[in-house]
DNA sequence: ATTCTATTGAAAATTATTTTCAGTAAAGGG
DNA sequence: CCCTTTACTGAAAATAATTTTCAATAGAAT
């Protein structure tokens, strides 16, 4: 699977560069849903060194380029998650949080066919190339139901 | 309608104060997506004078009760928009956002039963108490779609 | 090899939001 | 009412994630 990030990134007119490679090597083995501080965390322990500077460029241009996906849980600081496609299975899913301790869970919805028609109106009825989306549901976890 | 949104701070236990006041009024006047800076340009404008902290502080306790919901729509600083029902119309609603210029679209959406069962479903599955859910979808708008 | 310029790290800057703190004013009992 | 208590406010300082600056370095192309 070498490295498609660093690829695509290629094919964009970025130069291949050893922090780059570091960088996007590393989103595979790093946790999924993780912060730049983490990150940078993540590779002072392992690999190389690099700067904080360089990974919020990186991830920045990762993002634009819709590779990976930048979320808000309501932290204060963002976390990131992978967003290719793992052979022919679909890495998309939603997520489920908690709202008091932050608490993440992935699951999967099996109502694509109903998102993608809602798209579809919402595309011709407000001229919108739709290109993604974003489900969210907020609720208190196990433990912090109890108070 | 006087003020529900002073009523429900009352309620909880916080103090009535002017400045709650005319900040909880202006709420259904200003703009439907707002920031804090920008509501608080808006009351330069008009009435009295509060404070950015005041303002901040105010939204974050609304925010907290969910009367208003807080949202990132990936402009380097949050909006915020009324949660409460008006009369038995459901404010409920989705967004559609342009990600090049950040246009903003409200919608509704048909499928609430399924919403609500997917979260009954994961509710059971994780033990989870589900409060609330957001939906977004992402795209180029008209304008920004010709480049 | 040489040139050109994108990229990097370190440090400084930015900026939305939060906190501090001393003065003010709700709330509530007498 | 008056008094006491303490939550609340504005102004200024602090915070902290992210971005920018800038001089040095290293891809990429010729
Ligand atoms: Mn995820
Ligand atoms: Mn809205
Ligand atoms: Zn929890
Ligand atoms: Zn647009």
């Amino acid at each position: 699977m070498a490295n498609r990030l660093m690829d695509a990134l290629g094919i964009k007119g970025y130069r291949v560069t050893l922090e780059r490679s570091i960088i996007t090597d590393s989103l595979q083995k790093v946790e999924p849903h993780f912060t730049a501080e983490g990150l940078y965390r993540f590779l002072q322990k392992r690999r190389s060194r690099v700067s904080l500077a360089t990974i919020y460029r990186t991830l920045s241009a990762l993002t634009q380029m819709r590779l990976i996906k930048k979320f808000d849980f309501g932290e204060g600081t963002y976390r990131y998650e992978l967003n290719i496609t793992n052979g022919n299975k679909d890495t998309h899913h939603h997520h489920l949080v908690c709202v008091k301790c932050g608490k993440l869970i992935d699951f999967e919805s099996d109502f694509f066919p109903q998102l993608n028609h809602l798209a579809e109106k919402l595309s011709q009825e407000h001229r919108f190339i739709i290109i993604d989306h974003e489900l969210t549901l907020f609720g208190y976890c196990k433990q912090c139901a109890s108070d």
